[in-house]
DNA sequence: GTCTATACCAAGATAGAC
DNA sequence: GTCTATCTTGGTATAGAC
């Protein structure tokens, strides 16, 4: 196989063990099983695991940008931040995407991985800001659903959804296209 | 010293490096060093380092509905959501408590430590709702902006408050004692 | 491009002295 | 109650063959 598809391959790989498991408790040779390599080769490909976790950061970033901005183009109208907020539901199907960034942000006492976390946050705000249109109290209110979805994700939230209290917290975080129905439909909250 | 004092000092710094670093990421040397004992002494104290981390959590977790029950307690009014979100941003000064319980909520996937942030964020959900009469909706915009606040002090965004959009985000994130008073005083957001 | 074998180190836990 | 010494495991990274 080309190096080039490997990678792509251990990349998506990485992505989701690391957000199954965190950075530190993470280990290449998981990564190396999930991708059906050898543990030696991760480590050769990407140079270090802190390089390789740095990537998957970036790649993250990438997809979600990639994400918003297609968001953006499509609908320039009312209900933006519907919208914007069903597609970021929506990434959560791809595997460890949200949560390898999550274990990004924890880890902001990392010197490497604390600046690539703050500069990636930063990315998503000043797209909000500057790009989307969002004031800053709508940026605000969105980034906080967003990290309470990434927190109940991470926590594995779903697992308890029998408990009425887990399923009404859940289902009041995560918009649902039933309220983009809702909101495309004009109606107040 | 009594080994109830000395169990206090190694919870406290516990919970100071495993906000710093993590779960997986702080070895119990370190929380050895930072308590002024060695590191052996910790392991025996606690068990195991696993264990260790439970309690810190299970402290942590008390520390916050001690917090919000006192204020409840003491304001039995309208401005309940802006009184509950200061408390909470003081309980940021306590080294580690906030983070600890983030580093907590995103291992959701392991058996042990998951069990123990559901039922602990659980905890803080029913609180909101059963006892401080918060709505489903309230409940959610306050958790979602205490995720946010958690998210800030990981990321460690403080350092670059240099930054003007850094800046814009963390005022807009952070209660401050000034939209305290304005609610106070009864004005709307 | 990919593997096997392995060096090397760090970390959690245990034994046992004082 | 607290320490020093140490066992043991597991994980990253390297060497080098195919």
């Amino acid at each position: 196989m080309r190096s080039e598809d490997r990678r792509e391959l251990i990349l998506a790989a990485a992505m989701r063990v690391f957000g199954d498991s965190g950075y530190v408790g993470t280990t290449t040779a998981e990564i190396a099983r999930a991708a059906e390599v050898s543990q030696p080769y991760v480590v050769r490909m990407f140079g270090t695991k802190e390089k390789l976790f740095i990537e998957v950061l970036g790649r993250a970033l990438d997809l979600l940008m990639q994400t918003f901005r297609g968001v953006v183009e499509q609908a320039d109208g009312q209900d933006l931040h519907q919208r914007i907020g069903l597609a970021y539901v929506e990434l959560a199907e791809t595997p460890g995407l949200l949560l390898s960034l999550m274990h990004g942000f924890v880890l902001g006492n990392d010197p490497v991985i604390g600046r690539e976390g703050r500069r990636g946050f930063m990315v998503v705000y000043r797209f909000l800001r500057h790009e989307a249109g969002f004031s800053a109290e709508e940026a605000n209110q969105f980034l906080s659903g967003g990290m309470l979805i990434n927190t109940m994700i991470g926590l594995r939230m779903a697992e308890d959804l029998a408990d009425p209290d887990v399923r009404e917290l859940m289902e009041t975080a995560f918009p649902t296209k039933l309220d983009a129905m809702r909101g495309l439909l004009g109606e107040q909250r």
